[in-house]
DNA sequence: CGACGATCGTCAGCTAGACTGATGATCTAT
DNA sequence: ATAGATCATCAGTCTAGCTGACGATCGTCG
């Protein structure tokens, strides 16, 4: 029960929900601080390893953030070296975006953190109450706009 | 699976979280609206409703919210007529927040209506799975900080 | 009794994050 | 070739939330 916390607020998914992500964000946060990036950065570096080439337009569906967001969030990740902006030779409208060498190692560290930090986040629910927490949120993260 | 999300996010619990939440809160927004409130207004009533005569400050820790976003939320709300502050004539600092008349009756519709919202949210998981992922939630929320 | 530190509500100002709308460059299709 | 779409970018705006300062009030400890 969070200090002060209310009874009748304990089952508003929407207060439990906004709650534990803020807790996680707050768990999260100082584990990447030595990586010298943040959640939102990580995820976009994620994204890149996952599909390497891919245009700004397609990372920021794939993160479900905003085009003008993702220019943001390119910017930084290209200020600290992690990744490349190339204007696509097949159509030059798009910006390719892809890891460098640093931005794989950056992955590589944080990403190993953020697990950590995830595990011990679930730890208090056990494995099996664990899992099915983590296949409820993939299913309801799926579940809208399919 | 969200449309264009990746599925290297699929199993990242600060990415579904997150979105999770978004989702449940645009859910929501649209169903508040009739009653003139938002969700975090509504939470406020809510906690008043359980615990009546409350001094702003407590509410404010009941709900986790800032000191000064409470004196926010609560102007708010008076401006619609649905709570009201009084001086405490035992401790002259605080605020005394109680619901009005038409308070109480804005949370009863809202409420539902929240409710109502919830329940379709949670609807794809099933009965089993809905109970455990709002039991896992409960847990999380409360391990930290408690 | 009186002074000092803590508490409560308020306000002004700042910050972070994300959105809207406009712009220029480029592509596609007719 | 021309009209309409798409992509990246930028400026401006909006919201939620915080910090720090303030006045009023309380409790306590000499």
């Amino acid at each position: 029960m969070i200090a002060g916390q209310s009874e009748a607020l304990a089952s508003r998914l929407g207060y439990l929900l906004k709650h534990v992500q803020q807790q996680l964000a707050a768990a999260a946060g100082p584990a990447m601080a030595p990586y010298g990036i943040d959640g939102r950065q990580l995820a976009v570096l994620t994204v890149l390893a996952a599909e390497h080439p891919l245009a700004q337009h397609d990372a920021a569906g794939r993160l479900g953030v905003d085009r003008t967001t993702m220019v943001t969030l390119i910017d930084e990740l290209e200020a600290k070296g992690l990744v490349e902006r190339h204007r696509d030779t097949e159509d030059r409208r798009k910006n390719i975006v892809r890891l460098t060498e640093a931005g794989q190692r950056c992955l590589d560290g944080a990403g190993r953190a953020r697990d950590e930090v995830e595990r011990e986040f679930l730890a208090p629910l056990g494995d099996e109450l664990g899992r099915q927490f983590v296949r409820a949120l993939q299913i309801l993260a799926g579940a809208r706009q399919g």
